[in-house]
DNA sequence: ACGCCCTTGTGAACGTTTGCACAAAGTCGG
DNA sequence: CCGACTTTGTGCAAACGTTCACAAGGGCGT
């Protein structure tokens, strides 16, 4: 926002493309360890996290120098470093606003409370579903915001509610000193600076894929139209581009013949 | 990912980046729209959008020169133009597989069935729901991913189902021919070359949430404690670091002392 | 004890994304 | 019709992220 001319920057220094990723290794070092794998090289993470291996080598170069040269990193040890790195370590209880199918769905999603996040509670603003039950919540009243804040110490609320009333819903969540806010209402929060966002929109998820699904089909008229449907290794999960290597889509929709009227002029 | 030595890659040159950020334009504009707004300038539609305006202006470069200097850009025009960009002025059916909690709360989702997605069919393999109504659907049988995909015309798959069944679901998706696919499993999906897979994981973000505030918490440590909460433009909504303000950010975290146990050797 | 072989950790090159600053180009009032 | 003002579109440089390639380092067989 304001310029920095010589920003002294203490940031520590861990990417933001880095801890984005940590989440994936961290859940594939699970799994190795649910099978009894005691060490794993960067060579089969990478593989089983999607990524390539020299950025898995330096994303956990960033945490410190944890492998072992010539054998690999041990399993237990690695999650343990992630872990603490993420902050996992400690107990974050998690509000819910919003307990219709969305935050009802979440509310009952296991991979929430385990792994260090707990359901302090799960509200919402009708009167028809407050005090019903929702995995063992009773759904509370969204005029409890503060009060269950306070009470539990939340610092990570969740919005889960229609986009018309997530913005109000925000400010209380700020207001009342939650810093770490997941919005699945399909809008921009305004938020002071200091707090943070994380949104997810299907909508948007949608029309990523709608675009490249339609460059495919565009570009599948070009030449070379090898339908080799090798399975390769896992493409990039991260939003990168698609491969496109041998796209072979049937007969979908050329039909872009619709030239629009040019609304101005 | 083999090596390519020089990509014919007819990218017609759109940034990934600017991809992932004309939907929220797209949004922006139509509640403009519904306003009764018939231009807006880049900055104001950065400021909605929660981005920097000359950032807003090259993304919309990319289409083409559809603003006129001195006023801004027509809303209804842009509005097809980002549009069409993203192939959204064709029909998309998608088909649903999962019906849990989750799946029902997608198909219950109102902006998935409006701009241009259609919900083509909602699936589920436990015998207790199909034939159940959600939204308007009668839940089929995962049996009949194949039929459903050939007879719609599917491209586009959203799995909704449990990590352990995702890999199995998805084989079939691309096997039917779905080239698009958006995984709410917590899991990495294994694609062939020319399938593009965009993932949705709450357990991720909470998981950068929690280092975000983690960091924070950490940092508050720290000299200058000024609580200045005003409230400032929106921060970064897409996932960057936290603004942090007035975080000078200095000593943080010298406290490694707590060497772990070695599990290993 | 020694040397081979495997894997990590990282320097350096490359590509992508961001943000500034400004010229070009248009509108609008007089 | 003209000049002042506003806003777009873009060249450029810095920041950020990815990938290659390889030296450093450690285990393991002999």
């Amino acid at each position: 926002m304001s310029r920095r001319p010589a920003p002294p920057r203490g940031n520590q220094g861990i990417p933001e493309a880095t801890i984005a990723r940590l989440p994936v290794y961290l859940r594939v070092l699970y799994a190795c360890g649910e099978q009894g794998i005691a060490t794993v090289s960067s060579e089969e993470l990478a593989a089983a996290a999607g990524v390539n291996s020299a950025k898995l080598r330096k994303d956990l170069s960033h945490l410190g120098s944890y492998g072992t040269r010539g054998v690999g990193y041990d399993v237990e040890y690695l999650v343990y470093q992630i872990s603490r790195e993420l902050g996992l370590t400690q107990d974050w209880p998690v509000v819910i606003v919003g307990a219709g199918n969305l935050g009802r769905a979440l509310a009952n999603y296991g991979g929430f409370a385990s792994r260090g996040f707990r359901i302090a509670a799960v509200l919402d603003s009708d009167a028809a579903v407050i005090g019903t039950e929702v995995a063992g919540h009773i759904i509370q009243g969204a005029d409890q915001i503060e009060q269950v804040v306070a009470q539990h110490r939340v610092s990570i609320g969740v919005i889960a509610t229609p986009a018309s009333s997530a913005q109000a819903v925000c400010d209380r969540l700020v207001a009342a000193d939650v810093t770490s806010i997941l919005n699945f209402a399909p809008m921009v929060l305004n938020v002071p600076a200091g707090v943070d966002v994380r949104k997810v929109d299907l909508s948007i998820e949608l029309q990523i894929l709608a675009f490249h699904a339609q460059r495919r089909s565009v570009v599948r008229v070009s030449e070379d139209g090898r339908p080799s449907y090798r399975r390769a290794g896992p493409a990039d999960q991260n939003g990168d581009a698609v491969a496109t290597a041998g796209g072979v889509v049937p007969a979908a929709v050329p039909g872009n013949a619709t030239q629009p009227q040019v609304t101005g002029s």
